[in-house]
DNA sequence: AATAATTTTTAGATTTACCTAAAAATAAAA
DNA sequence: TTTTATTTTTAGGTAAATCTAAAAATTATT
């Protein structure tokens, strides 16, 4: 059994880990909002644990057990977002916040059924896998929009960034998840992207053509 | 801002409330299974918050600050219950425990608009009322079932007994809310009670009589 | 009213998750 | 390869919510 904030570690391990093999303690700091001293002490608790591997000076990575707890805690949050957003009507910008707190709740029968009410959903609103409840995520082949070249075209299937102002951002411009875009072009000054979708044209800076996600279908 | 934990005080304590006018330290240490000096701890602190009226030895009564916590706590518990078993088809027996959790989630747009999703329920699927946003309870008119003199009837609209056991057991005599029911019969020797249910005739203890909540409909 | 029983509070500790400041280890630069 | 900079850990402390054991206040009983 878990604490709220264990489980807060274990998930933002997870997280960098994506990224890097071994996780850094200050890099736990920082995307905990917390101290190294204080990551140090958790790190030793999980270890103990058997939740993650340690090594003094050397990072950690989670143990079979703790990436397990990861994906519960990731799979809770993203059906929990796919409920407020499809049922609730929430918007794709506002629900972070309440699904990190959703995310711990304990019982597994609720989300078991959740998933089901939702219709096993495989996605969430910002594009993200949903693991099955054997933990297993659908394979997903996403391009970054800055990566396509002019005349490329693809449907924009997730985002990198998840702060408020930025999906706010694309809501604006019409760059939601199932639109179909191309890039018109790519601006030698700036590098910021000119594409074309339901037949307006769009200028957006390379930031944020960074943080699209593009499945892409080629030219055409 | 509450703790998790100051929550479950104030909740407490609206709810031995009332039953009676000052709640006492043993009392809310035994529903809360913690020890009295606890109790204590955390009541002073309540009270340097303004949420309680304290006076040393003589128990505490809530301000009308703790009392709206409180109700707000009462109604997320009993939206979430709804929200269990009308579209997660839970059993009544089974909602509880979790509700015990999401009930402490703190977005009041979350709750607004859970309300909303579930049409505004009035009742829990115990049969208690919820508040609405304004903290204002339906009235409802509940007599025991015990207190029904042969010959009368009603409709099951409540329980005033919420074990998973004492659940169960009425949905195996088919004694769930709506159901409308008629005493044939009060057994002198022991006092339980013949009620007749859809042309069934069933047998009730005296206890299980009293934790049933029946809206009159006099005699017919 | 005095004594006994119960209830409540105080005193002093413990655990969890934090913190600051300083020391130690590792990595980068001269 | 020293020196410097960065990262990480240790040491010692704090606040929240709990505990046990003992003292104090209240209530009940003789």
């Amino acid at each position: 059994m878990q604490s709220y904030t264990e489980e807060n570690y274990l998930k933002t391990i997870y997280h960098l880990a994506e990224k890097t093999t071994n996780v850094q303690t200050n890099a736990i700091a920082e995307q905990m909002q917390t101290k190294p001293a204080s990551v140090t002490d958790m790190i030793k608790k999980l270890a103990e644990k058997g939740l993650i591997d340690y090594v003094k000076y050397q990072g950690v990575t989670l143990t079979e057990t703790g990436k397990n707890t990861a994906i519960d805690i990731v799979r809770k949050h993203r059906l929990w977002e796919v409920f407020l957003v499809d049922k609730l009507n929430f918007k794709w910008d506002e629900v972070h916040d309440v699904a990190e707190e959703l995310e711990h709740i304990k019982s597994v029968e609720l989300i078991e059924r959740l998933d089901e009410f939702l219709g096993f959903p495989r996605t969430d609103p910002h594009g993200d896998p949903i693991p099955d409840k054997n933990r297993r995520f659908a394979k997903t082949q996403f391009i970054k929009l800055i990566e396509l070249k002019t005349g490329e075209s693809g449907t924009i299937t997730g985002v990198s960034q998840h702060s408020s102002p930025f999906l706010k951002h694309l809501e604006k411009l019409g760059l939601t998840l199932g639109k179909q875009i191309q890039v018109s072009d790519v601006t030698d000054f700036d590098g910021s992207v000119e594409i074309r979708i339901s037949d307006k044209q769009v200028n957006i800076s390379r930031e944020v053509a960074k943080h699209i996600l593009i499945s892409s279908n080629g030219k055409n």
